[in-house]
DNA sequence: CCTTGACCTCAACTATGCCTGAGGTTTTAT
DNA sequence: ATAAAACCTCAGGCATAGTTGAGGTCAAGG
């Protein structure tokens, strides 16, 4: 009774292409993130533009976008259709902008990193690594917590 | 009976200086990175350089690293010591560095999205994004699965 | 036909990094 | 002395991103 549309894909076949497991698709349609539909026989069957929409999805988790964005920002789509070179535009330039976002504040981290690295500076309470916290070392009346050598 | 040692803080004094929650003090000390001594009470007494040791495990968080390999790289200290401006050194080269990494990976990503904008290459076998995964579309047989247009 | 591999569902488990709450003790301030 | 604030332990929960396994069905090749 196997019925099998031209150009789809059975789970196993769009794990292997998508370079994910079996599990991963399960988990991303639990999630909302793709829908497959299903044969008369009750199994998965990938219509072809969803292997690029898992790419899409990986992609993105690279960029340290999480699945419930990323299922967001999909699913905001027309018709959640699978994305077009325009849509695809959209999604690629606010993806963009927050691994923007990340680099900088990574980048910022290992400069003031490679700056403090030997000059025991952790000991100041100005220094650039622990000010984003220990902002002063002082109560709220002012007085000075710990003393200047620690 | 409080007993209490000049310059030592309490959890609550501790996690309001290091701007962390005292359940989190809790659960670094459960994963071993770092051991207050208790009073006779049996409250936690933090022996002032916990503090800078918290301040370098909140850097090196920032930095992606996890509590475990934090707990390594610190227990890996002579005497678990804190750190003098040496161990420091030793130890923000190695995040340093794991930082560049990541960085590194980030902006190609970046760089490779950019490129990628608008451009709907996802389509095509040899888009930089798809084929850290999707490498070549074939099967052992070197059939291609997908036609070129997918 | 019939076996084998692929697929199905659902529950439970993994790992990371904490947070919350219950029930009880200690410190601190008045 | 006493009451409030802070602390204690331990169990369990949350979120993210899946993986694993049991028990059963479907599909494809010989």
């Amino acid at each position: 009774m196997a019925e099998r549309l031209e150009n789809e894909l059975s789970v196993g076949e769009l794990a292997k292409r998508a370079g994910v497991a079996v599990s991963t698709l399960h988990f991303y349609e639990a999630k909302g993130l793709i829908t497959p539909r299903r044969n008369n026989g009750n199994q998965r069957r990938y219509p072809r533009n969803l292997l690029r929409r898992v790419a899409i999805i990986r992609i993105a988790q690279r960029a340290g976008i999480s699945l419930a964005e990323i299922r967001e920002a999909l699913s905001a789509l027309p018709a959640e259709r699978t994305p077009t070179a325009e849509d695809w535009q959209v999604l690629s330039s606010n993806w963009k902008a927050r691994l923007d976002e990340r680099i900088t504040a990574l980048t910022q981290l290992r400069d003031e990193m490679a700056g403090c690295i030997g000059c025991g500076c952790l000991s100041l309470r100005d220094c650039p690594l622990r000010n984003p916290r220990d902002e002063l070392g002082r109560t709220a009346t002012g007085a000075v917590l710990l003393s200047p050598g620690e």
